[in-house]
DNA sequence: GCATATGGTTTCCCTATGGGAAGCAATGGG
DNA sequence: CCCATTGCTTCCCATAGGGAAACCATATGC
């Protein structure tokens, strides 16, 4: 399955507990459709009503913070074209690329694994 | 920094929205402690109050209640030892050792990664 | 003039979540 | 007889998250 679970364990178990780097990512991921932002994100830059669609309809309100803390943590960048109506472009940065890797473990780990309805 | 990203985006690519392994790893790290109570067990079994402690005290209904839900996904095992006072000791699984290879991707990510002050 | 399209923002509200405190079981020890 | 210990469970409350809907800006098409 995974990788050498023994090399792990010794990683983590080096990991001071405030604020490890576990911690600062989850912070980083936290709220309901972080993640799947960044999901879609992944595969190219999308528009506002793109992701919105994808996403299956979160509320704008809920799209519009969570995009407006990923872009303040410089996890993607904003653009607004001065065209009407208007155009917003969202585009993961090099950091925000960097998260695939995660979410290609969380990938490969759901695909896997059995899961127990709720 | 993370290996190829193209892979990696057409392996997204082809995950379909609806339920894609993403999504059901979510739904099993989902919750405030869910994810450092596995950094937790990843260096082996814990009781209880062990827990507590390592992770800087949640409340006690907080974590039984992750603790019930991992158990129930079968991420974890629960043994009770009928001693008194009672010992109940929280081992993983080797499904829920197995979620070693995402928690090691965020710590790599969270140690590299420049965090802005929320 | 007015509707339409787009990407928001803002306000209001409801639910879910998580925390705190207290109770409880069971037994050995003082 | 009472207390300490451990791992809950139950109840209650405060907060935060997230959804719905209304509003704004602007230029084009009718």
């Amino acid at each position: 399955m995974g990788s050498n679970g023994t090399d792990i364990a010794a990683r983590l178990a080096d990991a001071s507990r405030p604020g490890c780097g576990i911690e600062r990512t989850l912070k980083v991921l936290d709220g309901k459709w972080t993640t799947l932002i960044i999901r879609e994100l992944l595969t190219g830059p999308k528009r506002f009503g793109e992701l919105r669609t994808a996403l299956g309809d979160p509320s704008a309100k809920t799209l519009t913070d969570r995009l407006r803390s990923l872009e303040h943590q410089q996890i993607l960048t904003r653009t607004v074209y001065a065209e009407v109506p208007p155009r917003v472009v969202y585009e993961l940065t090099e950091q925000g690329h960097s998260l695939g890797d995660i979410l290609y473990a969380m990938l490969v780990w759901g695909e896997t694994h059995p899961l127990e309805d709720a």
